[in-house]
DNA sequence: CGCCTGACGAAAC
DNA sequence: GGTTTCGCCAGGC
């Protein structure tokens, strides 16, 4: 059958009846739990794979609320498209990402990811796209 | 109800 | 190639 390129797409910010599209910030937190350990991606590269291409700093903003949801999302698994760790100063300790990313395998010098294009885990891919 | 901010990204300069 | 600006959308004030 027919793959389903896109599940959550139309980010439609009006929905017709019923409340807003909360369910983009759900899939935000879905796929960033599915981040593999030891690897890392970009906000925009899951905004993109849910079809939201453009509101990355929406990824962003739904992960303001990382620490709220159950189970724990691994932000610290998300960085910029520079590999860059632009959320640290978001942790209770801003080093806390950075020592986890470490933890988990990954390099990190001066706040950015090293061997970055080698650790970037694609959520379009884990998908099945 | 309107303006500003914000954990990004890409284009422009 | 580095820096700056706009766009994106939602939430806070």
């Amino acid at each position: 059958m027919p793959a389903k390129k896109k599940a959550a797409e139309k980010p439609t910010s009006l929905k017709p009846s019923g409340k807003r599209e909360e369910n983009f910030f759900e899939l935000v937190f879905e796929v960033a739990r599915q981040i593999p350990k030891g690897r890392v991606t970009s906000y925009g590269a899951i905004a993109a794979s849910l079809g939201a291409k453009s509101s990355s700093r929406m990824v962003g903003w739904a992960m303001n609320g990382c620490d709220k949801v159950k189970p724990k999302v691994p932000a610290h698994r998300v960085v910029n498209r520079n590999g860059m760790l632009t959320g640290k100063f978001h942790f209770s300790p801003p080093e806390l990402m950075e020592q986890r990313l470490k933890k988990e395998g990954i390099k990190v010098k001066n706040d950015q990811v090293q061997d970055f294009k080698n650790v970037f885990w694609d959520p379009a891919e884990a998908l099945g796209f």
